[in-house]
DNA sequence: CATTATGTGGGATTTATTCCTATATAGGAT
DNA sequence: ATCCTATATAGGAATAAATCCCACATAATG
């Protein structure tokens, strides 16, 4: 298990990836929990929650985009794309036409119906950049 | 006000418009229920809630990418974008070469340390498709 | 082993969202 | 202007998601 990254290595925390790439869905934490659950019936979810994000951070997974807690409104219908604050989580509109056209892989349209396509920008703002703290 | 896709225009509603256009910022919904109840003091969350949603419907306002009402984690760390089904929730992996080259315009660059980029590809998978009932 | 920095359980708390239902009201009909 | 009723709202309760807290447990090092 390469992850030695200067953090222990726990029965829950391996239990946890295991879960996460078993489920082969994309589960939400408590879908992990449940499914740890069944060989540590007294884990907490909070070591869920807290190996989940300490994983994420640490890269051994990653996440589909969300942005904070809570789901974020944009006056702005017309076709745009984001830029995703990671540090104060502020969301910027940008356009960019090369960026309207995309096209997924035929083999992809083929099984799935399409709607629209957003490019998400993650990164870190120019005020944040300025705060040197951290 | 274009808001006559067959419902009321009630003074909620066109503060919550307004609220949601004002911010400037991408507000999430309790940042909605904020600003109106300045003008509203009784207003009620379950309002704000479901007028958003509404308007999200038709299509009067947008929101950023968000999947459900929980984090989604995912094992697959290599570089990939997402399919994600309106329907079901379930996401779906993807690759795409051209899609892992995406450089945002540079004026948006010039004010923005970009980690990365990802593509969301919105739709309804086969199975829904399927799934005749609506 | 013995030590200790790090991690965990589980219950409480906070935050986000939705449900429920008696009452109010927008907007078409009168 | 007033009535009617389908639709919307308030506000409090319920559910869901995430986090906090801290006494206790344990990985990893020597």
């Amino acid at each position: 298990m390469l992850r030695e990254q200067g953090t222990r290595v726990t029965p829950q925390r391996v239990a946890i990836l295991r879960a996460v790439k078993a489920t082969g869905i994309h589960p939400d934490a408590d879908a992990v929990y449940r499914h740890v659950s069944r060989e540590h019936p007294h884990i907490s979810r909070d070591t869920v929650y807290r190996t989940l994000s300490m994983m994420e951070e640490k890269n051994i997974i990653g996440s589909v985009l969300f942005v904070g807690n809570a789901k974020r409104y944009d006056p702005n219908t017309a076709r745009h794309h984001h830029l995703i604050c990671l540090r104060c989580r502020k969301i910027f509109d940008f356009s960019a036409e090369k960026f309207d056209l995309l096209e997924p892989p035929a083999s992809t349209l083929a099984r799935f119906q399409m709607f629209r396509t957003t490019v998400h920008v993650e990164g870190i703002c120019v005020e944040c950049q300025k705060r040197k703290t951290m």
